[in-house]
Formats: C-alpha cells, sequence, structure tokens
DNA sequence: CTAGAAATGATAATCATTTTCAATTAGAAA
DNA sequence: TTTCTAATTGAAAATGATTATCATTTCTAG
C-alpha cells in the first residue's frame, strides 16, 4: 500500500480568505511557553523539534522530523525526537495518525478537529471536517456510558484521479 | 495503556433472540469454501486458523491465535498464521483492528459492519453500530469524489466502571 | 501418478519504537 | 552567581511485532 508513492495532503478549504490554518508564526517564546505547559524543561533540542514540527509538512514520520532536525543540529538523537513527540501526544499538543500500517504519522493538533480520508491507491490524505459525526459519536457514547476523550476516523478509498486512472 | 488488564468485550445486543452474531457453526467445508474464494490452497493449517478463529475470542492477535493453534497441532509456525492472516484481512475475511498502539488484533469481518469503543483505563471493548454515521461518511467521500472502501472509526474514552472507581 | 506451483516452518532479517545508562544540562534554591 | 539535583540527553542495545528467505514438503491439475 503507497509503496513508492508521493505523499499529497488536501487541507480543507480555509472557511474565509485565509491561507492556511498554520499561517501563524511561533517565536522561541510561544515554543517555550508550549513546553512549559507541557510540564517539561526547556532544552534547544525541544525547541527545534517543535519549531521544525510546526514550520514542515502536516504529516510527519517520527523518522522524517529526527532527519529534518539532524540537517539543523546534527546534534539531537533520534531518542529525543521519539521520546519527545510521544510526550506530546500525550498532552494532546501533537495528534498521532496511523493509517493502514504505515509508521505513525503527527500533526500538530489543530484547532478545529478533523479527520482523515486516505487514498488507498495513491496515498493522498484528505482532510475534513464534520461536526453531525461528532454530535453522532458522543451520542453513541452516551448511550454505553462511556465518557468519549477522543476518536479516530479514517477513511479510506479511491480519489477523483485515481478513479480515472482505470 | 491497558498494562496487566484484562481485556473484555460488549458485543452490541442482538436485534431479536439470536444468541450471538457467531452462533452459526461451521464445517469443514464451509472452512475449505471460504479459503477457496480467497484463491488459496486449502491446507490444514489453513482449515485450523480459520477455525480456530472462528471458534475463539473476537479480537484476538496473531501471537494469542499462535498459541492456541500451536496446542492443537504444533506443527503450525507463526509465519504461517501471520501470513494467513494478512491474507485474509487482504480479501476482507478479516479485519483488522489497531487500537492505541497495541498489536494488530483481527476479527472476522462481521456481517453487520460495527465498530468500536474503547475505555482506555480498562481496555474493554464495546461495539457499536450506527448507520447515519455510515451515510456522513459516504457523503463527505462524496464531497470529496472518493469512493470509499472502508473506514476505520475508533472510540476512546472511559466506561461507566471506570468512572466510579474514581 | 506425477510435475510444478504453492505453501510451509525455522530462522534470520527488518523496522519502528523503547529502554538503558553514563554524561550533560536546566533551572530552583541558596 | 554558584550550587545542587532531578530532568534530559545521545548512543547503543534491546525489544516486539511483523516480514522475508529458503530449503523442504504438500496440493492439485492433468
Amino acid at each position: 500500500m503507497f509503496e513508492n508513492k508521493s505523499y499529497g495532503t488536501v487541507l480543507p478549504l480555509p472557511a474565509n480568505n485565509e491561507t492556511s490554518y498554520f499561517d501563524e508564526s511561533w517565536t522561541e517564546d510561544d515554543l517555550k511557553q508550549i513546553i512549559r505547559k507541557m510540564n517539561l524543561k526547556v532544552t534547544p533540542q525541544r525547541i527545534l523539534i517543535l519549531q521544525t514540527l510546526h514550520e514542515g509538512r502536516v504529516h510527519i514520520t517520527a523518522q522524517e522530523l529526527y532527519e529534518k532536525v539532524q540537517k539543523i543540529n546534527s546534534d539531537v538523537g533520534f531518542a529525543t525526537v521519539y521520546r519527545f513527540l510521544k510526550g506530546m501526544a500525550e498532552s494532546r499538543v501533537v495528534t498521532e495518525l496511523r493509517m493502514g500500517s504505515m509508521p505513525t504519522r503527527y500533526e500538530l493538533t489543530p484547532k478545529k478537529h478533523h479527520d482523515h480520508m486516505t487514498c488507498t491507491d495513491c496515498g493522498k490524505i484528505v482532510e475534513f471536517q464534520n461536526k453531525n459525526i461528532e454530535d453522532l459519536q458522543e451520542k453513541v457514547a452516551r448511550q454505553y456510558g462511556f465518557k468519549l476523550t477522543h476518536h479516530v476516523l479514517e477513511l479510506y478509498g479511491i480519489c477523483t484521479s485515481c478513479q480515472m486512472k482505470k
């Protein structure tokens, strides 16, 4: 699945005329704030990792992030990247995506929650939001007495262009 | 997550007075039929694996299944179990569940599709069905021009009894 | 019955991730 | 600022699940 394919990402269209969900830039202080809020010490490694994550592509693997960070400062070990990503996932600063049996991908948890639809042919990822689905999930949880903390909704199918290729 | 916890499974209530979704018993011929439909040769190993899967617990790991099968016939290697499970997943005879970062669990693909809700405290799994959610998923796919093949919906939260423990 | 492809199991390999541990560092307290 | 100590780090080894290899065995079409 997805072998030798280039990943593309389709973001849901911004509501108005924003250029992107992540056009806001983070100062070093912003970065430090975020790390402190996780009850972690501020280190140059963590700043660099978080910064790189913020600047980079939306869905990145730990390995990819490690390689990017390496190029800037080769003193960062991959254990640190993995550790910090795991920590950030726990504090919900990043969200883990595990699609199919691929390595886990990470994204900064977006303010506007969204789910993912993946093309099983070319690996393209579409992000979407649907409040109705969210509401129904809450309803289901209530029926079984669960208090929901989070969820994973991944749709899989064939995108338009891959459909046409056949 | 879930360390040293016993997994429990809550099935959705059967519609009428069926005792279970999987009360039907499979003859050896049924098993052979299923394997042939996958364009695979019928071997005693595959029969045993499929049979054990059918008789056993609903959400099983490859390792667990291997161990069960081993007890009956120690000539079955785990490579065969993994291989066959993977093949069955591809032909949609079984469905892979990857919840959190646990090892993949398998279940015979149920006729009535359902999703899962997992208690992050005790690991209990509740199966549920919700047609409205399914319909909305199709609608989303249509909006983006996707032709859906399958999906993964996992809800995570705290179950009633774990809520009370606190 | 036989040939040839498919399937098998033991083992080694892979891959992502986690742990270990000695050395370093952040940051609270003095 | 200096000191202290727990948190953090990187390198390397360990882990755990899964997959590939390959010589041997087994199906099954003919």
